[in-house]
DNA sequence: GCTTATCTACCTATCGATAGGTAGGGTCGT
DNA sequence: ACGACCCTACCTATCGATAGGTAGATAAGC
């Protein structure tokens, strides 16, 4: 399976020297956006075997088949939403080693990422979901959201590295991988409970 | 919906004047059992939209036809086996203000029932991946699946409340919300990373 | 003889995917 | 300037497979 595969890279080349319009809704948006979109905020809602062609077909207002012309496979269009998310998403934390931002606003920050997820888009983290249906999905869409995971802990593990008095760097490493843990169970029991406040208690309980 | 329909009722009194067996592949369970054992499963492995009626049957060796016998729809089943997911586990869990246990062996068993769930049986919690599909699943399923985390929770919160010091009682309820969020997390994390080293690291970095 | 459990056979709806066509916008040679 | 040609982005129509669900017959057990 290739990865670096043609839809997700004709989106990032040929869609991107116009400028980035992050949100579906948009009419503005190229037909790939929009897809893109649809798919995302679909599979984030109910997952990814929950989501078919025709759904975001009328989400977008073409034909299924119009859908097909962007992404060949499903198997495509799931690669290609769970990059963009995870590329989205990396972007948003920035460079953890950046010496003008503090780690603590750091961790601060990658928390309200994951509040912003719930808060204001109503909907679980695009891997988190994936990562509950991995034996069911294709190995491409594992894959990217593997990735997702491991970008994650590196980026925290670099954060809390950062932090005085100096870590053992394993301690860095396990911290990270429970942080991440926490946030993305936080959100699962805040989508569940339909609850934002269970967010909240838990989030702010974090000690790390 | 009724939650407490026929379904699952049928399954817990005619079934139970057998000894109970817990797991599939015993052919000596009957039909029902095994019904529902090949149906957990397959939605711990893949989430509920993953799971066919067909495929099932197959597990079992019967006709999808028969298996609607037992489970007339696919929301019955979806409620019959988070519900007994749900009453195993906390069958499993016991007595949480028993005098003859320890709360730091209370919690330890806590930490077990999710490593069980991943190291012997491979698979996500059955409620952690009906959470992530909430969006996507009949009314009955979601509240059952609402009702293991609101047990779950209820449960850790009178062990935290045994200990000494004693904590204050909010205190006691967060800590238990965010207990179950990170295995719930390390769960999703091992799962996806395909490394039980990866639950043990956050298991063994818990902090109650 | 009624109930339970299973079967065969089938239904309708929808799935992902494909075939083939059309309208419009470039790009080329002349 | 003007076709000839190709590419993109959509369309209609359809495919075979599979989804959940139903009807009705059969055979065994109380």
């Amino acid at each position: 399976m290739d990865i670096e595969g043609s839809a997700i890279n004709r989106y990032l080349s040929i869609d991107r020297h116009k400028d980035v319009k992050t949100n579906m809704g948009d009419l503005d948006a190229t037909t790939t956006e929009r897809i893109l979109a649809a798919a995302e905020a679909r599979v984030r809602s109910g997952g990814y075997h929950a989501v078919s062609f025709r759904d975001i077909a009328a989400d977008v207002g073409i034909k299924s088949s119009s859908v097909h012309h962007h992404f060949p496979t499903k198997e495509d269009l799931g690669v290609a939403v769970a990059q963009a998310y995870t590329d989205r998403f990396m972007a948003a934390l920035g460079d953890p080693e950046d010496p003008q931002r503090e780690p603590g606003a750091l961790l601060a920050l990658y928390v309200d990422l994951f509040r912003g997820a719930l808060r204001s888009d109503r909907r679980m983290c695009l891997c988190g979901v994936l990562a509950a249906e991995t034996a069911g999905l294709p190995l491409g869409v594992n894959a990217v959201a593997r990735a997702f995971f491991t970008r994650n802990v590196a980026w925290l593990e670099s954060v809390l590295k950062r932090r005085r008095p100096r870590p053992r760097p394993e301690r860095a490493h396990d911290e990270a991988l429970k942080m991440v843990a926490t946030l993305e169970g936080a959100t699962l029991l805040a989508h569940t409970l339909a609850s934002d406040d269970v967010f909240e208690r838990i989030a702010a309980s974090i000690d790390v």
